[in-house]
DNA sequence: TCTGGGGTCCTAGGACCC
DNA sequence: TCTGGGGTCCTAGGACCC
């Protein structure tokens, strides 16, 4: 009984040099939008010490006199990339859960049981590499915990083949041994320090607490977590496409928005991005939520954070019918004097596509709800936006700043990669 | 000067019901 | 004048993940 975690090396750095190759050993960051902070880096990127998540200003001269590359995030490739590795993936074993962009949980108990799960972990990786140019880590064990376990074993012990299988109960402890607890998946910051005060600093010492003992005090999430340590299996894999349960679609400014007239047509967008997603995925929602607020960074000025929910009368995925929630979303958390710096749309509570609910009584506001209408308006913006809705802000998605993004290599046939 | 975006799950407490 | 106890559902917010 097993699950595999396969893991892309440095995701986004390694998309970056697919197409590249001149990159090789040099080092690499990615930054968030807006060009904030260092979301991604190369293995020699974090040789030189830059952190995850810190701010680009402060590593910028550093970085770049030490001849570093840097890009803005390039998520249409980087998705592409995603989809390719993933495609791979669901050719070898029939259950594949997709669990972030970079990584995806596979079930290996549908093999048969003299399979050699070592092997079998070192021709993925082999085939991923030279189909897609993506290098993958691959942790096999009994349950995900320990899987993830396994991938910070290869990291640690630099593994060369950059797959690890964890079996016997000796091996087990021996990587747990070696694993300070913070970085067992489920322990963040607020659990380290409590875990921390009572002496609990590795794995192995929290596979060995009693995990009753562990809920009273803690939580039922943390019991889990304990129990998966010693060996149970309390985490199914996921692999039920259509178990989203929320979509959000938010950006921070570039430039900081202060008069509603500005902010109206930014919202606008989002709402009409979420309502694609939606439709996408073939379902509809009944809530919206609506959110805008200053930067949390900004003390010295005043602070405001807002949510509105609305409640729909019925499911929709019509952009007509969420950007008119939208409106009445924005209105009431809307304060002048502020200086926003991000907002956002959420949707909520999903109903599959072909539910249609009939309304009782005919309402003023009835949903404006046509799929056909929606779908030809997708079909035109596949590819790139031809049809805007009147509140949209049409110049740009949202103020952002980008200033060094790579071509869209794979999905437009104006940057395709040339070889001279 | 400059600080991401998109998710999940759980819990406490309020509203409401009988 | 006196004013219960037990339950469910929903929401906001916290903690965590990549």
């Amino acid at each position: 009984m097993a699950f595999a975690l396969v893991d892309c090396e440095s995701f986004y750095a390694s998309c970056e040099r697919v197409f590249r190759p001149d990159l090789k050993n040099i080092p690499i960051v990615v930054l968030s939008n807006n060009d904030g902070c260092v979301i991604a880096r190369s293995t020699e990127a974090k040789k030189m010490g830059i952190a995850m998540g810190i701010p680009w200003f402060k590593v910028r001269e550093l970085f770049l006199k030490q001849n570093g590359q840097v890009f803005s995030s390039n998520f249409t490739f980087y998705g592409d990339m995603s989809a390719r590795v993933m495609n791979i993936l669901e050719g070898f074993v029939p259950r594949v859960e997709i669990y972030s962009i970079d990584e995806a949980f596979l079930d290996l108990d549908s093999l048969k049981e003299n399979y050699n799960l070592y092997d079998f972990g070192c021709h993925i990786r082999s085939i991923v590499r030279q189909w897609t140019g993506i290098p993958v880590r691959i942790g096999i064990a009994p349950n995900k915990t320990l899987s993830k376990i396994a991938i910070n074993e290869i990291k640690r012990t630099n593994q060369p083949t950059s797959v690890m299988y964890l079996s016997t109960e000796k091996q087990i402890e021996e990587a747990l041994k070696h694993t300070p607890v913070h970085k067992v998946w489920g322990v963040g910051r607020r659990l380290t320090n409590h875990l921390n005060n009572a002496g609990i600093l590795t794995a192995l010492d929290l596979a060995n607490v009693n995990p009753r003992n562990i809920r009273k005090q803690f939580s039922v999430v943390l019991e889990r977590t304990v129990r998966e340590l010693k060996g149970e299996r309390c985490l199914d894999l996921d692999d039920d496409i259509s178990s989203k349960k929320q979509i959000v679609v938010s950006r921070s400014f570039g430039e900081r928005v202060s008069d509603l007239k500005t902010l109206k047509p930014i919202v606008s967008n989002f709402a009409v991005r979420a309502a694609e997603k939606l439709r996408h995925e073939r379902r509809k929602c009944s809530q919206i939520s609506v959110f805008v607020r200053t930067s949390p960074f900004n003390q010295n000025k005043p602070q405001h954070s807002g949510i509105k929910t609305i409640e729909l009368f019925s499911p929709t995925n019509d952009t007509r019918d969420i950007l008119a929630a939208t409106k009445k979303g924005l209105l009431p958390i809307f304060k002048s004097g502020y200086d926003y710096a991000k907002a956002g749309i959420i949707l909520n509570r999903f109903s599959d596509e072909t539910v249609r609910q009939q309304l009782l009584f005919k309402d003023p506001d009835s949903p404006k709800e046509n799929t056909e209408f929606m779908r030809y308006i997708d079909q035109m913006n596949t590819y790139e936006t031809q049809v805007y809705f009147a509140s949209q802000n049409t110049k740009k998605w949202s103020p952002m700043k980008q200033n060094m993004t790579s071509p869209k290599y794979t999905t437009n046939w104006y940057q395709l990669p040339r070889v001279n």
